[in-house]
DNA sequence: GACCAGGCACATC
DNA sequence: GATGTGCATGGT
């Protein structure tokens, strides 16, 4: 297996350091991970601009805000019904739980902030590790479809299979350092979001799908 | 016009 | 347990 930290320091070195998430506050982070699910993040930014000119960027808001109000200013980001409700159940809880800028969070472990995530409907793997690792940092390396996509065409991916498997490679072939694993989830989406696209098809540019120079892989 | 984007829940077999 | 489907906009 090539060395992870090499591969790491490969992309910070093409991309520099990603400065992630982006986001103005904890709250942001949250909001925007549900948004940007299935979405490309320029559209979430559109739908973040939005709920900001609204005055809608907190939880208060959010939660008195009438679903088909709320569905109408995330719209740009797609899906907006379904997130809609799905950003009342996950602000409710980060308010309810949470309180206060979530520092009720500060003394519940890692395993059971996220189990009780993932309890919250709309709230998948990714979603919960991006807030468990982005708005509450705690050391938990997010997987995303950019990072199951690299890890198999640089063959890397030791026939992992689901969220889990890869969540495994990633943690026991890095040291445990939120730094780390911040940076990296970031390079990988940036890195994905250039060269990896879903349908390569040039032999010499695995990571370009649009070459078309040295002929379609079968 | 087809493809793609930082998923998730639910139905069906 | 595995697979398929609905959810939707905006950029390339």
């Amino acid at each position: 297996m090539q060395d992870l930290l090499q591969i790491y320091k490969t992309l910070l070195k093409h991309f520099g350091y990603r400065n992630w998430w982006p986001a103005r506050t904890n709250f942001e982070v949250c909001v925007g991970a549900i948004l940007t699910q299935n979405t490309a993040w320029r559209n979430v930014r559109l739908a973040l601009a939005n709920l900001r000119r609204a005055e809608a960027l907190n939880p208060e808001a959010i939660l008195n805000m009438r679903n088909e109000e709320l569905a109408e200013l995330i719209r740009p980001a797609g899906y907006y019904n379904l997130k809609a409700s799905r950003l009342k159940s996950l602000v409710e809880f980060l308010h309810h739980q949470g309180g206060r800028g979530m520092r009720r969070f500060a003394a519940i472990s890692d395993s059971e902030l996220r189990q009780r995530l993932l309890s919250v409907k709309g709230v998948g793997p990714e979603t919960a590790d991006s807030i468990l690792l982005y708005a509450l940092k705690r050391p938990i390396f997010v997987i995303d479809a950019y990072t199951i996509r690299i890890s198999q065409r640089l063959g890397i991916d030791e026939g992992c299979d689901g969220y889990q498997e890869f969540q495994s490679l990633f943690v026991t072939h890095l040291p445990l350092d939120i730094d780390l694993y911040n940076d990296f989830h970031a390079q990988l989406v940036s890195l994905g979001a250039t060269y990896c696209k879903p349908r390569p098809i040039c032999v010499q540019c695995p990571l370009e799908p649009r070459c078309r120079k040295f002929g379609v892989e079968s």
